[in-house]
DNA sequence: AGCGAGTCTGTAACACTGTTACACCGCCCG
DNA sequence: CGGGCGGTGTAACAGTGTTACAGACTCGCT
């Protein structure tokens, strides 16, 4: 791989057909295929074609597919920015940090998967990580019971938005909804099948869980 | 792929060189090699090799590999059983079910994943759903806001495991773990930092940010 | 006994994937 | 002018899922 930017070689035409390649454009293009139709759909060969080269070209720019999602990953994660809590009470600037972050992942959906299976989560929530521990503290708890907290939202957060991106992928689910919830296994509680029968509103079951769970969290003391 | 199963051909050895090939056989042996090496090492090909059979015959028994996932999933989602609940206040009774369901997905660790990966998340938590939905009755909750109770607590549960096998499978963060808290980031709390430092403790952490939850869903009315 | 039908298996191929050995072309620098 | 370096292209390798097709084997019927 090289390590510093080239120039360009002769022609003067800004994206004619022998516009030199740079490791930026093998980037560009290949975020844009993955934005489209995910990373399954990222196949070296059809890279090459989208920019009208060979594949080897692609193999000097970026090394390998690996190393060129992880290129993508990284790209994106950096480009996320910060997180800004919002609010006056700090139950609420944490709920808002959540809901920020939560916002932030769903804008980049087959980044989440990308993400998930590197197991580059860590290193993505740094910037959520530090809003939550400054609103943490300022609800007044410290060392490892606010470290718990913290991770506890996380975890939440996260876990929350892979489940939800499950849902939205697979559209039908197996068997139908409607057919689990009759009258027996409701427990004659015909609101509760309706409530639990198609889909849920994301937006506010999320809201709900993360609330319950900054309530619980900032509440009592630990048992 | 045939309807009914078939009696032996001819020979009385019980698993010698010339056994008649079954779904069955075939479904275990897949199986077997998921839970050694993650479904992705499960190739069709090698399942042939292993079974001493042609890829053709694998084909014939199950369609394709898709099927043939599908089917190891569905088997053991059946196998799983039901969950029964511990305690005696409803929310210990809750967060008891929440617990079996944790150490269900974690006994079968790549069922996780093929499960997420296949959308089939419902259908596999309708024992959990179950269970919870009769404590939560036992609670006192009803309708649609007994139903967004047990729809956080499955979502935090299957998002928490997903978040934690994460983990398991990456285990070197990028960046290292300890870099990223220095005395400035963790804003002069040193215990804090060490909280978030290195991996957490699952099984603790499960616990409260369950109790968390189910404390902040049971209390107060809904805002 | 013959024969056909259904069940199952094996050979060989197709299209596709990531990856790489190697030749080549064009530019810049000495 | 010549050599090296940066970058590209051709063609191949190994491996994947999948299937068309030709058989083998067993059963049941005539």
């Amino acid at each position: 791989m090289q390590e510093t930017e080239i120039g360009e070689p002769m022609s003067s035409q800004p994206s004619s057909p022998k516009r030199a390649l740079t490791r930026d454009a093998v980037l560009d293009a290949a975020a844009a295929m993955v934005k489209k139709d995910g990373p399954r759909a990222l196949t070296m060969r059809k890279l090459a074609a989208e920019l009208g080269t060979a594949v080897t070209s692609i193999y000097w720019h970026v090394g390998n597919r690996e190393s060129l999602l992880e290129a993508l990953v990284e790209r994106t994660v950096t480009d996320l920015g910060e997180i800004r809590a919002q609010g006056r009470t700090p139950a609420s600037r944490i709920v808002s940090v959540t809901r920020a972050l939560r916002a932030q992942l769903r804008g980049h959906p087959h980044l989440v998967a990308m993400v998930h299976e590197r197991g580059l989560t860590e290193r993505m929530f740094q910037p959520a990580t530090q809003a939550l521990v400054h609103e943490v503290h300022a609800a007044g708890l410290r060392g490892t019971r606010a470290a718990d907290v913290v991770r506890s939202l996380l975890f939440q957060v996260v876990g929350f938005v892979l489940v939800e991106r499950n849902r939205e992928r697979a559209p039908v689910q197996y068997p139908g909804d409607e057919s689990l919830w009759d009258e027996a296994t409701a427990e004659h509680d015909p609101a509760l099948a309706k409530g639990l029968t198609g889909p849920p509103d994301p937006e506010r079951l999320f809201l709900l869980s993360v609330r319950a769970m900054v309530d619980g969290l900032l509440g009592p003391a630990p048992r």
